[in-house]
Formats: structure tokens, C-alpha cells, sequence
DNA sequence: ATTTTTGTTCACAAATATGTGAACTTATTA
DNA sequence: TAATAAGTTCACATATTTGTGAACAAAAAT
């Protein structure tokens, strides 16, 4: 079991919207949950990214966990941040 | 040659910028061709799919056309409205 | 050719994401 | 355990998307 899902049981266990939400795939928990995967793959703290992308920690903070909405053009900044490519689809 | 080529070929030709755009992959462009292309993949006019998910048609013009940005939110009622579903990823 | 349908563009109002710094909590490390 | 770093939350200001209807253009149908 790795990081990521170390965090996520731990989460579901102090934030029982977020286990509900988590479990049935809504997306702006799952987007929160791959904004902080990606970051921490890259070994990257919140402020680090918020540099890279000149925007402040409590705006990734945000992003990675309350975020109700996020624009394709945010998503886009990150992953070029973070040396990464967005993908988008409709399948 | 299917109808969305044929509809970029064309599009080129009338919109420089638009060529340029599709040629460099900004994602702007990509992304109203994508939704152009998910909706015309189903049948459906503007006004229908503007109605499945209450807005305009003008609104879907603008996301085909125009759109700066989008959110995700709204690409996943597209999609669902059209009976598809949204993936995204950063890899 | 005329009519009808479909798509485009515009400008404005409303809704919502984002930037920001402060105060706080949690985790890490010395 | 004290100090430092990292992350969270809040409220407010600002920026941007989205909803809307009207007027127009283009395409399709009759």
C-alpha cells in the first residue's frame, strides 16, 4: 500500500464526505486525489508547485482537497509543471 | 475523409488562426473540435444538446468555437448528456 | 427561390474559480 | 520537547466562465 492510499483511508476516516464521495467516483474528489499524486510523484511540496505556477499554497491546498470546480487551463498549468502532459477524452 | 476532417480542412481554410491553432495543438482549439466532434458523433444539434443540459445553443457554439477555457464540470455534462463519459489524466 | 433549420457572434448579467495573506493544525526534525 | 516545515481553512477581491436573448449568416429542405 502506497502514499497515496495511505492517505485516502486515513482521510475516509475523518472526512466522511469525502469516503462517501470517494467511494462512488465523484469527480472533484478524484480530481483532487490525482492533483496530489501527480504533485507527490514529482516530490514536490504544496508551496513548490504553488511557486512553479505563481499561485500561493492555499490555492493547491484547495485544489487537492475542497475544490468544487476546476478549469481545464488550471489542470493544463500543473501538469506542465510538474513535467507531465493533461489528457482529455470523451469517450 | 470523415465529416470532422472535412469540417477542419475547411475551417483552416477560413481562420488562420484557427489553422494555426489546430496545427500547434493548442488545447483551446482541441477541445472544440473534440466536443464538436462528440456531439455531431450522436446526431444531435446544437439546440438539443444545449437543451439536455439547460443552456443555449449560443453557449455550445461558444464552447465549439470560441471557448477560452472550459470546466471540467462542463465537459462532464457533455459528455454525459451524450451519453459518453469524461477521462482525464495526467501522465 | 423561399422557408425553415441550424449555427454564429455579440454584449450584458450572473455564477463560480482563482489569487491572496493570515491564523491555525499537523508532521518532521533537531 | 521545542523549533521548523508543510498543509489546511477562511474570507475577501479579482478574474473568468457560463447563461441569455437578439440579430445575423449559412445550410438544408420544400
Amino acid at each position: 500500500m502506497d502514499d497515496l492510499y495511505r492517505y485516502i483511508d486515513k482521510r475516509k476516516k475523518s472526512d466522511p464526505e469525502f469516503a462517501e464521495g470517494y467511494d462512488e467516483g465523484y469527480e472533484r474528489f478524484k480530481i483532487g486525489v490525482m492533483l496530489r499524486e501527480a504533485r507527490e510523484s514529482c516530490g514536490l511540496t504544496q508551496a513548490e508547485l504553488a511557486n512553479a505556477i505563481n499561485t500561493t499554497k492555499s490555492a493547491i491546498s484547495r485544489l487537492e482537497n475542497h475544490a468544487e470546480d476546476i478549469r481545464l487551463s488550471t489542470l493544463d498549468k500543473i501538469a506542465n509543471a510538474l513535467g507531465k502532459t493533461l489528457k482529455v477524452s470523451i469517450n
